[in-house]
RNA sequence: GUACCCAUAGCUCAAUUGGAUAGAGCACCUGACUACGGAUCAGGAGGUUGCAGGUUCGACUCCUGCUGGGUACGCCA
């Protein structure tokens, strides 16, 4: 049980002794730490809420209930201010005993709500034969973390990169390669040269119908097994994967799986067999049609008038698999807004089939550049590999003048996990539903709030414990008593208890921002410490307890940023 | 036309999902002791939360109507 939860344990015992017939509402009450430290640390708001149903005034309310409660250790004092707040303050003793249970479990007080239960998580997904670009890191970014929160959390979990490799584009694309490729360009670029071949192809289509009429014929080709054109299909494949190793490589992001559409592509006419045998689907104009008026969403095509079928009858066989495979509780996808009424319609229809997994749209705004929307055929698409290139290269000069002594070899591993962190922190660092216009200052920032000053400020913590150990080798830390006197080590105590309730809370509404916040808040807490009193200097005791408290924040520091798939590196 | 999303300091974003005096970073202005790393710290200035109503003890948050921007909407994925 985390902290939160011990004192929302306590008031609600309290509640029922002043409260004897209420009991129904016991189970709301929660404590929120508090915005403001003179209003204590943590703070009950359910006062003001029962006024209505209690008949009383929520302040007498708040005076009843602070009156009843039983004596607790670890409680400095209870106050009930304003229209009814009920603040609480604990014992800096209470502080450091958490903090001991926290620096003695591997999840840093953090339980396993998760065990036994399996979530699949469909994020990343690019397309075969496109280049990765800069749309595409959000996806990548924000789904790798909630897939590491949820793993911390100990849920099983089943990533899946739903990769675009089948559609009516590799018609185009297979016309484009026949007619149009250049073999040099094809081993120095794959991935370039190919979509260079579909758009060519593409806009030949459409000028030249006997050319969109030959794709087609590819396309059917493809879909009835040819082998000349499998076998192009799949080099396709071949190539684009090769591409993204190197990319997810870098950005530290595995998957237990790689299915594309393709792997559903035998499932699709059973799918629409059953939504017809439901009396979901009915003909229209040709096509194989679910109507959702009801619901208040258009109609969704599930099969079109030629036999060929959609996104949304693929997702659905997507959705069936997993079921069956994983039984998952919840299946998550991590894709930007223009999808959202896409997820809909697929999640009503699968409820109307009956299925039983949560299904969530985590979306977020698409990216732009400041010129407006970057696209293929203006060529002023950014390429995910040149960004991280660039991340890494300031990173680089960073680490040049600030750590001259360090070799070559290390000053470019911190470069880049000062790099990629920076990349991965401005997105991960803002609730992701906006818009985002790109700018290389704002997406490689290193100062301020960014991954950088969280990884200088572990990097600080380690020369001081490093210098602790030099001085006093024999000192074991763990025999030191935490003494949480100034406001500011108090404080800092306070911010390192609320970290299994933000991991909580950040995975409750799936969102990697809130703990991003979190540790910022922390590392800025810590950096005002670590400015403001002494440490190796400061007498002894208080020395080692302050050097003890530093190491805690370290480890949650570094936790986090790895729950967030960010490096910690020990020098930068 | 219909639906969904967004709008907070000059700029980029927060605000514990209805809580206390709306907080950070960037940029700007002042300061910081050989001491442990200045990628930092202490402070200053900067706000009618797009507009108008409503709901209640209490609204950036919820409801209604506007304005401006974005996205999607029967044979793309």
């Amino acid at each position: 049980m985390i902290f939160e939860e011990q004192l929302e344990r306590w008031l609600t015992e309290a509640f029922v002794q002043a409260f004897p017939g209420e009991a129904v509402v016991a189970g709301r009450i929660g404590v929120t730490a508090t915005a403001d430290e003179r209003n204590g640390d943590y703070q009950c708001n359910a006062a003001m809420g029962l006024a209505r149903l209690l008949q009383m005034k929520p302040r007498d309310i708040a005076e009843r209930w602070v009156a009843a409660a039983p004596k607790r250790d670890g409680i400095e004092d209870v106050e009930v201010a304003g229209p009814g707040f009920i603040n609480i303050r604990l014992t800096s003793t209470a502080l450091a005993q958490w903090l001991i249970v926290m620096e003695n479990d591997s999840t840093l007080g953090t339980p396993a709500v998760g065990r036994g239960r399996t979530v699949v998580l469909d994020y990343s997904s690019p397309n075969v034969a496109k280049p990765m670009h800069i749309g595409h890191i959000r996806s990548t970014v924000i789904g790798n973390a909630l897939d590491r929160l949820h793993r911390f959390l100990g849920f099983r979990v089943v990533a899946d990169n739903h990769l675009g490799d089948w559609g009516t584009q590799f018609g185009l694309l297979i016309m484009g390669y026949r007619h149009f490729r250049d073999e040099h360009r094809l081993r120095e670029q794959p991935v370039e040269e190919l979509e260079r071949l579909y758009v060519k192809s593409y806009e030949r289509s459409r000028a030249d119908e006997e050319w969109l009429a030959a794709a087609r014929r590819e396309l059917v080709k493809l879909q009835q097994g040819d082998a000349e054109n499998l076998a192009l299909w799949q080099q396709f494949i071949d190539l684009s994967m090769q591409s993204f190793e190197p990319i997810y490589d870098r950005l530290n992001v595995t998957f237990d799986l790689a299915r594309g559409e393709s792997y559903y592509r035998d499932q699709l006419g059973a799918v629409v067999q059953l939504l017809r045998d439901r009396g979901l689907a009915e003909e229209s104009e040709g096509a194989q049609v679910v109507r959702l008026e009801a619901e208040g969403m258009p109609v969704c095509i599930v099969q079109k008038s030629d036999g060929g079928y959609n996104y949304a009858t693929s997702d659905l066989a997507t959705i069936k698999q997993r079921m069956e495979e994983f039984a998952p509780e919840r299946i998550i996808y991590v894709t930007d807004e223009r999808q959202q009424l896409h997820f809909k319609q697929c999640f009503t229809i699968a409820h109307k089939l009956g299925w039983a997994p949560s299904l969530v749209h985590v979306w977020f705004g698409l990216m732009r550049l400041p010129e407006g929307t970057f696209s293929t055929r203006e060529g002023n698409v950014i390429k995910l590999e040149r960004l991280l290139d660039e991340a890494e290269a300031r990173a680089l000069k960073l680490v040049q003048t600030a750590s001259p002594d360090m070799t070559a070899s290390d000053q470019a591993a911190v470069a880049r996990a000062v790099g990629i962190g920076a990349i991965k922190y401005a997105d991960l660092s803002q609730n992701p539903q906006s818009m985002i216009t790109f700018t290389w200052d704002k997406a490689l920032a290193m100062d301020g709030n960014s991954a950088p000053y969280l990884q200088y400020a572990c990097a600080r913590i380690n020369s001081v414990r490093d210098k602790f150990r030099s001085r006093f080798p024999d000192q074991d830390l763990t025999d030191c008593p935490l003494v949480l006197q100034e406001a500011v080590e108090r404080r800092l105590a306070l911010r390192l208890t609320r970290f299994p309730g933000t991991i909580m809370r950040a995975v409750e509404l799936l969102r990697p921002s809130i703990l991003a916040d979190y540790l910022y808040d922390l590392a800025q807490t810590y950096s005002s410490f670590y400015q403001n009193v002494p440490f190796l200097k400061a007498p002894a005791g208080v020395r080692e307890s302050r050097v003890r408290l530093g190491g805690l924040v370290a480890s949650v520091l570094r936790q986090g940023l790895d729950l967030l798939g960010i490096e910690t590196p020990d020098r930068i």
